[in-house]
DNA sequence: AACGGTTATTCCCTGCTGTATATTACGCCC
DNA sequence: GGGCGTAATATACAGCAGGGAATAACCGTT
């Protein structure tokens, strides 16, 4: 897979507009949409991850240094457009309360990182197929 | 302001947390990655096809409401991260110029178109076997 | 009844991204 | 040479997404 490098070149380089080595990579983004937008990508299916460690969106918030704010936002978000609410919480209580993980929600979580693995495969792939078209 | 609505009823709905009827998508972006981040995607794509179009960045920006800065800062990414320019412009001259897609351009417009189409049908077989899981 | 840690909610403020604008350089055509 | 439409480049402006702080409500525990 590695590629000839040109380095008998005639005349000066100008101001290498071009590189001599290169390797491209396939990257993207996947998610699940929903009524309004996003359902499910990588950063919510990590937030629920951490919801179900540390059963409170505080810390689980804090562990990925995302706000309060935002955490919570997203929680809202797949609460409002999934079937069932993948997020139950309460404030007060035994240490003040927390956050769990409903079962729909981890069948969410299980179903996402399928799909993502499917997806990372894809693009191996695809990288394979692209090399070829895309050098030289 | 507004508190949540704290209903006692036994047979009356809460306020819609969940939606009764729903469908999902799968959505994502794919591009391919070089050193230094983006070099082909679906915008820089699209305006190579443009400026093969029109023969000019100028125009082809504006047909896609692109500002001509953007454009430009696309192009010279693209040119600074592929084996041979993509795009070769030059300005005064006959019509003050213009741009020119060369054929290391229209072959990544080509690849990538491919690698694009794929992804789609990847994305509508993966909607189908998401189904099951992330409903009920 | 006070405490403590969490959820829930609002407001302000900063940083970033892209837009709009202005300016210069360029080279064919009349 | 003047004009024209483009490329190329710099600067100032606007919009907005996200962060952080501040506040209130909640409820078992002590």
């Amino acid at each position: 897979m590695t590629n000839a490098v040109r380095k008998k070149t005639a005349g000066k380089n100008p101001p290498e507009r071009t590189a001599p080595n290169i390797s491209y990579t396939v990257e993207g983004h996947i998610w699940i949409e929903g009524k309004e937008g996003t359902f499910l990508g990588v950063g919510r299916i990590t937030l629920l991850e951490r919801i179900k460690e540390f059963g409170s969106i505080t810390r689980a918030a804090k562990s990925i240094n995302m706000s309060y704010r935002k955490a919570w936002e997203l929680v809202e978000s797949m609460n409002r457009q999934a079937y069932s609410p993948l997020v139950t919480a309460s404030a007060g209580g035994r240490n003040g309360g927390g956050a769990t993980v409903t079962e729909a929600g981890q069948q969410a979580i299980a179903a996402f990182r399928r799909l993502d693995e499917g997806f990372r495969r894809f693009r191996e792939d695809m990288a394979q197929k692209i090399a070829g078209p895309v050098k030289r």
